[in-house]
DNA sequence: ATTGAAAGGCTTCTTAC
DNA sequence: GTAAGAAGCCTTTCAAT
């Protein structure tokens, strides 16, 4: 389904998604048309999800990266159901899990500073009934990228545990 | 520095960086060139750091996430400076944060299945000395966005704590 | 079927006002 | 901020393989 061509087509673009399919073919060995459709065939698969501009967490004022485990005594689906919605609401909320252990879920949620939190805080559990909560600062974000790791995807007849 | 239009710029690339130029001066209330211009000052800015692609992570075969809570004695900055080296290289990590509180790092990682997360695991301690390591796993991911939250860009003159 | 070259149409980018 | 033009890229067509 995906062969290697592809993988390194969306190993570009993952990277950086300016570069013009003529670029990308010259790279990668093809022409542009079959480039193009390749890259097409890849957005209708849904295997490319969206084009983004990925922003600059400081200049959009959010420094302050929390997490926030939940345990809670709901476990029914309407209960998650309703729960998903009101988190979903928040922007500020930037990714959700339902986990496996102890935690319920987990939140990554970025503000401009501690004071921004606490008053995020209070909205969340206003909104929402949670048993056990408690939250985690990042004080500096080592690495934080948008790529996937791409060795892991099964290329027909080959199958090379190759770096990326 | 920042602002209203240029929020709801950031708002529409962030969503969706395909839209022509001309569309989201219409869409702002402005004429293309005008447009232009603060787009390229916001890239020339850092403001907009890339633009990419986002890839399905099923589609690339890495369906488990896992958050990978690391406690360490080292607490010194050349230490610290190897350890980033070193889990720079694994691109199974897509975030790694230092932290407040009892954890020292958090590390977010993806791969096809628990299997794949043990390998993962063997290499990254044979790499690095580590105390103390626990790691819980995502069941399902509700929400996960490269999108940032705007209502808190500082936009000179009114300070208004609007919405997205 | 799949490829690559070439042509049309739209976007980006530049310049002049 | 507007308008218009130049350059470049995307997208389609078509002939050739």
């Amino acid at each position: 389904m995906i062969d290697r061509i592809d993988r390194r087509i969306l190993s570009i673009l993952q990277e950086d998604s300016t570069v013009p399919v003529a670029e990308i073919g010259r790279r990668v060995g093809l022409s542009t048309t079959p480039c193009w459709r390749r890259i097409q065939k890849l957005e209708e698969e849904g295997v490319i999800k969206r084009r983004v501009a990925i922003l600059d967490a400081r200049s959009v004022n959010v420094k302050v990266a929390a997490f926030i485990s939940i345990t809670t005594s709901q476990h029914n689906a309407d209960w998650l159901a309703k729960f998903a919605d009101v988190i979903r609401e928040f922007p500020e909320v930037v990714e959700f899990y339902r986990m496996a252990g102890k935690v319920d879920y987990l939140l990554k949620v970025v503000v401009p500073d501690i004071e921004a939190y606490d008053a995020f805080y209070k909205r969340l559990i206003s909104k929402i009934d949670i048993s056990d909560v408690s939250t985690t600062f990042a004080m500096e974000e080592i690495k934080n990228t948008s790529q996937l790791p791409l060795n892991y995807v099964v290329t027909e007849k080959t199958r090379e545990p190759a770096k990326e």
